[in-house]
DNA sequence: TATATACGATACTCTGGAGTTCCGGATCTT
DNA sequence: AAGATCCGGAACTCCAGAGTATCGTATATA
């Protein structure tokens, strides 16, 4: 999916190697294509974005990218697909012993500015989700989708211990954050600080679940 | 704000009314218009969406159309603002007692149908959100404010008469159904029926304000 | 009636950007 | 070495669509 050109010859045997002649591609350039592509999206959105910025900005001639990609929407659709892959949502899932200790962990600096430019990234590509849904897919799958199943995963933790019951609608709950964040990002353009995420958890997941409210005045 | 250049003569009194000459502008147009626009919008999307389309949907003149409105941009941005008039979604707010009634009393197909046009209008105007701030709180005020408010009224009145905890976060509670919907028409792709409704309101909202599930099973 | 503006319809201009082609130089296979 | 393909860079073609101008007609004031 990431050079869709690369296999070109399927009807040649697979065990012989196509060993076309000339200079090779530069495999190192896809990525700096694309993380180039995802900063410009993230700046300008899709109408605003051109081909020739993502040039730019990758410092790359405008022929490198169209004789990787065909054109500038499936540039736009891979980018977005490979945000999901070095996203590292998922690694060291935090475990505190409580639910609340473990949400509240997963608010750190780097994953508050790196939702906040994924959920910009967002707003930049659901201008084309129209024409093609499997950007929306790819979107939801990049962006949403991480938060959403750490989200799922420290819930069944708390679960499985008893902390909360078990009928809970885990599944709906677990997209409640990803849900708010991005609305307040896109409509309310209102920055998704440490407050905002904790009124989230105490205001909306662990009243939800049937946790009391820890601290109604969290003393200084 | 319909008609942005009708008041061209601020310095004639206000008493006299400047009597041009000529044709009268028809006003009639202008609501027909804005609606042929909306059509437009939730069909194609912004960047689909062309002024020849809205003439012809209107039946009405290019010429005709930026003599009201001097772009595209803010003839969308006028639009998405009066949608927010004729919305009535306010009006004739059930009271039946309990605030799982009221809020289940709320989904009507009217209401839904009209629903998922208005977050598919949002998703065509997301497209311009970063050139247009202004556009998001426009779409803001005219989708999810008033749904938002009728959810926190509901809750207000659940809070006046006991039902609910005074110290329930109602503010942020009043927006995660419309921040759901959004995510499950634009992302998700998947129609907002009635059963999705009922799992935010029972496995969300009520758990959130401590009102214990209705009917774990409920029976035919 | 004379003048001025609005109307729908059509033709027109103009610009930005997608996509293509060519260049000189680098790197690969044979 | 020779031929093929890559590279970054730049010039180029091409077109959809925003916005403008014009025309014949309708409706207003003076």
């Amino acid at each position: 999916m990431i050079a869709p050109d690369q296999a070109q010859h399927s009807v040649v045997p697979p065990n012989e190697i196509p060993a076309r002649l000339g200079r090779k591609r530069d495999l190192s350039r896809d990525p700096e294509i694309l993380a180039a592509a995802l900063e410009v999206l993230a700046e300008t959105g899709y109408t605003g974005m051109t081909i020739d910025m993502v040039a730019a900005r990758a410092k790359a001639g405008k022929a490198t990218i169209y004789r990787r990609w065909p054109s500038k929407a499936e540039l736009v659709i891979d980018a977005v697909a490979c945000m999901k892959k070095n996203d590292g949502t998922a690694d060291a899932l935090p475990d505190t012993g409580t639910l609340r200790g473990d949400l509240i962990a997963m608010i750190k600096p780097h994953s508050i500015n790196d939702g906040q430019r994924k959920f910009q990234i967002m707003a930049g590509v659901l201008a084309m989700i129209g024409q093609a849904p499997e950007l929306a897919e790819a979107a939801n799958a990049a962006i949403v989708q991480p938060r959403a199943t750490a989200n799922r995963m420290l819930m069944q933790r708390a679960q499985d211990r008893g902390e909360i019951a078990a009928d809970c609608d885990i599944d709906t709950l677990s997209l409640v954050t990803p849900s708010m964040i991005a609305h307040r990002v896109l409509l309310l353009r209102k920055p998704v600080d440490r407050d905002f995420l904790i009124s989230l958890i105490d205001g909306v997941l662990l009243p939800a679940l049937g946790i009391p409210a820890p601290k109604p005045t969290p003393g200084p």
